[in-house]
DNA sequence: TGACTCATGTCAGTATTCTGACATACATTG
DNA sequence: CAATGTATGTCAGAATACTGACATGAGTCA
């Protein structure tokens, strides 16, 4: 009752985590058939984008650890969606790069997951899809470091 | 060091999952010293603002299941923080609510988030503000049921 | 060259959350 | 009233992600 708390129902944090929410349970519907979880296809869709990429670099890219990561990748591994040299060409860092079973599985995950966001972007204008390209970068950008006074 | 702007910063459903991420990090390196998990912040801060939910109520303001949460409020229950009446008023509901010990250890942890929340949004604007507003509930909405075509 | 720092891959154990299951309580429907 | 459906609280086991730790390779600096 007193003045203590945050209102949730003004709280725009609170709204961003229902949204992120909302986003990945909707994933997980689409991504379930495909027998895929949300991190499985981060994975794979992070590779084709970007192939080569090392463990660390695609667990930063799907906001887990490296150590969760390297469990997935090497379950990716052993079921054949993602190859890895067995020594590293340069240090220690192992290059990964999608299978052509990979690929063929990352195509209908890719499809379903746009469709979703082909849903969620569905209620609103180019103008406002753009407001909150530029919005959710500034709120990154505050909260990685510091003060974040500059949004541009 | 190699160093890579992941081309995926071009879709909105990963800068949505991005600044969910950043904000969570943020609200866990400030309630670290507190001694208090998001989920824990989460459970306190929707009591305070509605005493009385319900332990699946709780779960379903905090995203997480009423399994979960169950858990948590036996956790809080044991060392003070809440309390539930041993038998339910009416049902099988147990209304929760906070001890003076909750809702003092809620306001300094109320505090710290409120800065995290300020610092998120200290590089936009008052129209930007009510923009992020505006999507991000258009944004639930589309994905909660279907289409979503009706934005206002 | 050697000492130092940093990042990486990986193993092991811990912690957290979820799924499955059950009994119970209320509302609805016939 | 009885049958059904829905929602709840809770226990137990499974799945998932995280923290800690170690060895290794590369870059930096004196």
């Amino acid at each position: 009752m007193s003045q203590s708390g945050i209102d949730l129902d003004r709280s725009l944090g609170y709204l961003l985590k229902e949204a992120s929410s909302a986003l990945r349970t909707a994933m997980e519907e689409v991504l379930r058939p495909l027998g895929m979880s949300v991190t499985h296809y981060s994975c794979l869709e992070l590779l084709a984008q970007r192939p080569g990429l090392s463990n660390s670099e695609l667990a930063r890219g799907a906001f887990v650890t490296r150590q969760t990561m390297n469990v997935l990748l090497q379950a990716l591994e052993r079921d054949g969606y993602v190859t890895r040299p067995a020594e590293a060409p340069v240090g220690k860092v192992l290059p990964a790069r999608l299978t052509p079973r990979g690929q063929q599985s990352l195509e209908q995950a890719s499809a379903a997951v746009r469709a979703v966001e082909v849903r969620m972007l569905s209620g609103m204008t180019e103008t406002e899809r753009s407001a909150a390209f530029r919005i959710l970068r500034s709120m990154i950008h505050s909260l990685r470091d510091g003060d974040g006074n500059d949004g541009a």
